[in-house]
DNA sequence: GCCCGTCAAGGAGTA
DNA sequence: TACTCCTTGACGGGC
């Protein structure tokens, strides 16, 4: 027996209440190419890396005063770090004060800090070259971890990858494919139930074999199974963490509306998520819920709101609380 | 200062 | 086989 469950909550990347502050200011690749003098082009990506982590410290501090413990970072922080053709560049010798800032206030004030870079990290392609572009976005997320001075365990979160006509087949490639990964880029990762592909079992029956923490998309779930009950999984779920540094995190959204099911709302639908509260109290220590809602911080800030009123919620502080039931 | 086309990526789905 | 769509925030030309 665990007693009682802490439940806390995180957003994605941006505030909608902090002007000014976008972590992922970029240039595109044409812009890039159409500026003769290459030294001043890279320069100017490199002001734009640096304003990008200087805005993350900024809505770290935003996170702070609002007793927010954990937040995704952006993954375009560094505008064309991965491009094939900035091989060489030292982004990380531009920005490494920077980093080591971000970290050090992070962890001074106990903020949780992790990525999902985009569905472009595919691990299971069959094409070799989409694998190595893959390794190189996983080794870009690694290097940011790195010199922020966090530690990469489980700090890197995406999917399966595609079904390429053949599920089973495409599901065996990514067992097959993680022997090539290096170990260091193995350790940071955590696997997460997909929209269209690959379901809450199947995650299950890789993160079991492999060793990784199953970061749990109830959205993605509802949108997406072949008849599992995620309940009757949930302790599955819980054991991959067992071996993790970190609590058990999950993505919470809401759909946008029934044509538009995948989609994510602005905000979070309460009684959805308490009813998902309910069921897993007492079943693990803690449980980090990463909002992920169109409105960001403030839908975080509504949900709250909502918590409140609740004779069930006991608020720990702004962000957390205990489900008294 | 607002609107809208453009940019970037890999896979799924359709013709 | 070839295309369009999906997703996301940001850029930047045009009015």
């Amino acid at each position: 027996m665990v007693g009682m469950t802490l439940f806390r909550l995180g957003y994605v990347a941006m505030s909608v209440h902090l002007q000014n502050a976008s972590p992922s200011q970029t240039m595109t690749y044409k812009r890039f190419s159409q500026i003769r003098d290459v030294e001043a082009a890279t320069r100017k990506l490199e002001r734009i890396a640096v304003s990008n982590i200087q805005n993350c410290i900024r809505l770290l501090k935003h996170n702070k005063a609002h007793d927010i413990h954990f937040f995704r970072l952006s993954s375009r922080l560094v505008p064309l770090a991965t491009h094939e053709e900035l091989e060489g560049w030292d982004y990380i010798g531009a920005i490494k004060d920077d980093l080591t800032e971000l970290g050090e206030f992070a962890k001074e004030n106990k903020i949780r800090m992790d990525f999902h870079p985009d569905h472009f990290v595919v691990i299971n392609a069959p094409d070799k070259e989409i694998f190595k572009t893959s390794m190189k976005v996983l080794k870009y997320h690694y290097l940011l971890l790195h010199h922020m001075g966090l530690d990469p365990m489980h700090r890197c979160v995406f999917h399966l990858g595609g079904r390429y006509q053949n599920k089973e087949k495409s599901l065996e490639r990514f067992i097959e494919n993680w022997a090539l990964v290096p170990s260091g880029i193995q350790k940071m990762v955590m696997i997460e139930n997909d929209d269209t592909s690959y379901t809450l079992s199947d995650c299950l029956y890789v993160c079991e074999k492999l060793n990784i923490p199953l970061v749990f998309d109830l959205h993605h779930h509802l949108a997406n199974q072949e008849g599992e009950k995620w309940e009757e999984e949930w302790e599955r779920v819980v054991k991959t963490w067992a071996h993790s540094p970190l609590p058990l995190k999950m993505h919470i959204s809401s759909p946008k509306n029934e044509q538009e099911f995948k989609s994510h709302a602005d905000f979070v639908n309460v009684d959805m998520f308490l009813d998902f509260v309910k069921k897993v109290e007492g079943s693990v220590e803690q449980v980090d819920c990463m909002i992920e809602a169109k409105q960001k911080d403030e839908a975080l800030f509504k949900l709250v709101e909502e918590l409140k009123e609740h004779p069930h919620v006991e608020m720990q502080d702004e962000s957390s609380f205990l489900w008294k039931g």
